[in-house]
DNA sequence: AAAAGAAGCAACCGCTTCATC
DNA sequence: TGATGAAGCGGTTGCTTCTTT
């Protein structure tokens, strides 16, 4: 006896969502949550695998998830969060909330990949290419060597002082990574093809890197390296994130940035859009939003459709 | 304007992990 | 402790859209 199949075949539509599906689904759900996903699709009246609709949920539907290309900021977090963790899309994903495991790994796949293939960095180890680029990196400019993930790791000795000084300040921030440095410590592809000899240099790497503060004050010099210029970004970036200063360090703080918007960020943009294509009524949100912040939500999305 | 090729992305498949009995 | 089922995860596929010729 096998095992059962996740969900009877006979009978279960496949390929792309409709949108009266999607208005099921999100009905169902935001009514009732999702307690098994097997039962979803026959509560909700939907001919799909519970599979199916977990997955149309978590990659597409849910309320929280932001839209449009990933910022520089974001891709330069992903660029590192994959020197550590390899192809672990969720645990990358789970760094960088509002974006899906799916939506990443597409985007590696399909950007990321192409342009550290074009700066002489192989995808896979985070290391140069062959030594000519190897020779070249060693020439490029500090804010060329920001950009990429070597260089960051590299660039990460040369602020210990900094982050000593932070890491006492901001209590607390590296035991939220506890799950980072447990990984990095043995399967990053960049740690195995480091020597011995640089071991050390790599711990040190790691501990910086689990330090949030740390990271933000990374993001924060990536940022002003490159701006978001992105109009569908700048829904979830126009507001300024605050900031704490630490002596005469300024750490920005991670919930007020735009890679980490707040859940209402997120609910008046990317959801909204889908509100837009069904009629928010249809999803029996009429309480959830009074006018004041559904109109403002709307406008919006209306201003931004009208930049393009 | 049409065809071909490339790129992007949503969705599926099958394996793994985890919880429960 | 092993069997089972549900959920999660990563690789892959295939459709749609965009770009080039």
């Amino acid at each position: 006896m096998g095992r059962q199949p996740c969900c009877d075949k006979l009978g279960v539509k496949k390929g792309p969502w409709t949108a009266e599906e999607d208005k099921k689904l999100i009905n169902f759900i935001l009514t009732n949550g999702h307690c098994c996903w097997r039962a979803v699709p026959k509560l909700a009246g939907l001919r799909r695998c519970g599979k199916s609709c977990r997955l149309r949920w978590t990659n597409y539907l849910r309320p929280d998830l932001k839209r449009g290309l990933l910022t520089e900021a974001e891709e330069q977090l992903v660029i590192d969060l994959h020197a550590r963790l390899g192809n672990r899309w969720s645990k990358i994903a789970s760094r960088l909330p509002g974006r899906t495991d799916n939506e990443i790994k597409n985007h590696w796949n399909t950007h990321i990949k192409k342009k550290l293939l074009k700066m002489g960095i192989d995808p896979v180890t985070h290391e140069p290419l062959n030594k000519d680029d190897q020779a070249s990196n060693m020439t490029e400019t500090p804010q060329d060597h920001a950009n990429n993930t070597t260089s960051t790791t590299k660039n990460l000795t040369t602020q210990t002082e900094n982050h000593n000084h932070l890491s006492q300040e901001s209590s607390g921030s590296t035991t939220a990574n506890s799950e980072l440095a447990e990984n990095s410590s043995s399967s990053s592809p960049a740690a195995e093809n480091s020597s011995s000899g640089d071991e050390s240099a790599l711990l040190l790497a790691d501990t910086l890197c689990n330090d949030e503060s740390f990271m933000n004050n990374l993001w924060e010099d990536n940022s002003k390296l490159s701006p978001p210029e992105l109009v569908g970004d700048s829904l979830w970036n126009s507001c300024p994130p605050s900031s704490t200063t630490y002596g005469d360090q300024k750490v920005v703080n991670y919930d007020d940035m735009g890679i980490l918007p707040s859940l209402e960020d997120n609910c008046s943009s990317s959801w909204l859009l889908d509100c837009q294509d069904f009629g928010i009524q249809d999803f029996g949100f009429d309480n959830c939003f009074d006018d004041f912040e559904l109109n403002k939500a709307l406008s919006t999305i209306e201003m931004g459709q009208n930049l393009h």
